[in-house]
DNA sequence: GTCTATAGTAAGATAGAC
DNA sequence: GTCTATCTTACTATAGAC
């Protein structure tokens, strides 16, 4: 890993831990073993370096999801794979959190890759749900968009509740409830 | 309103609108309108400040919420109010967003606030469940503290969602979302 | 109680040598 | 490309006068 690409990871990790606002130019470097002059004839300052590392994770996190939302399987068993799926809970989510910090918001640049992100999965899984019920697994009464949504929502504000709690198990149960009540609207399988 | 009041308000302000990390005690002394010395002489200093302004908040959300939760009317009629309730949904939640800041998670003190009212949250809401479900609102399948932790999850990931698109749509959506997911569980009311 | 002065540390960069 | 000064501003207080 050169320079550049450790400068990217160390300020993908400390904007994880810490958001932008708590992040500074010199705690990346030392993580990152650069000095100064390094970082700064590579970037023109921490709105750069910021950009390249939100752009990193937020790719990293749409081809992670789109691996699960894209298997073999049926809406429920790939939505359930995505929720299930083996997380890190209490760091939370690296593109989620920066939704709280204010200098990241204030910026169209750096807020850019947040927004893109949240509406691609919304629509993503969306998508899921609106093939499931075409094929028959849900009954018509199911929101499609709005249970996109809402899934979303559940992941992000488990994540709220698993470091207010500290411990994974709020998150754990908040993905059980929303699959237990998406279990409501399932037709049951004929061949089964 | 006294000196020690504004200050308390300035910093609860502050900490909905930027954070721990992002909240200085000259910031917080301009917004109340009061010099350092006299921030000094009320506070030992900004941590001290900071948990008078969280315990406010706290306790107000939880008293918010339980005006609209031991309502009279259905266990379905009251979590509606509730996640209806009108919001400033782009601010966010002033509990919810604390749990991103790495320097409150790290202090016991300023952690335990926070800790609490997720954890009355979730537990209140429980009880809603359950006693519809008590009472034939809800079939025996749905399982009332994991749906109460989806709940609390929903309003936490909506605001998220809803600052990442700068509109309170997703929000609005993910409320949409888990109260049609809900109503799957719903009993019909004989006499309707 | 409130004000001003002082002070050490960190943030966020620029300049110029190597 | 990297390193070491240097610089300005902000952070987070403390001290002592009024």
């Amino acid at each position: 890993m050169d320079t550049v690409d450790r400068l990217i990871e160390s300020t993908r990790e400390l904007l994880w831990e810490r958001g932008y606002v708590g992040t500074s130019p010199k705690a990346i470097q030392q993580r990152a073993g650069a000095g100064q002059g390094s970082m700064y004839h590579h970037f023109t300052g921490k709105p750069e370096l910021a950009l390249a590392a939100i752009d990193r994770s937020a790719r990293e996190l749409c081809s992670a999801a789109d691996a699960e939302l894209a298997a073999p399987g049926s809406a429920v068993e790939r939505v359930t794979a995505y929720l299930r799926r083996e997380r890190d809970v209490l760091r939370g989510c690296p593109i989620g959190r920066l939704t709280q910090d204010p200098e990241i918001m204030a910026d169209p640049m750096l807020r850019e890759p947040v927004t893109q992100t949240f509406d691609w999965m919304r629509r993503r899984l969306a998508r899921v749900l609106t093939e499931g019920r075409d094929r028959g697994e849900f009954d018509a009464s199911l929101n499609a968009d709005a249970t996109a949504s809402t899934i979303v929502a559940v992941l992000q504000g488990g994540y709220v509740l698993a470091r207010a709690a500290g411990s994974a198990e709020p998150f754990d149960e908040a993905v059980t409830g929303v699959l237990g009540l998406l279990a409501g609207h399932v037709v049951p399988d004929e061949n089964s």
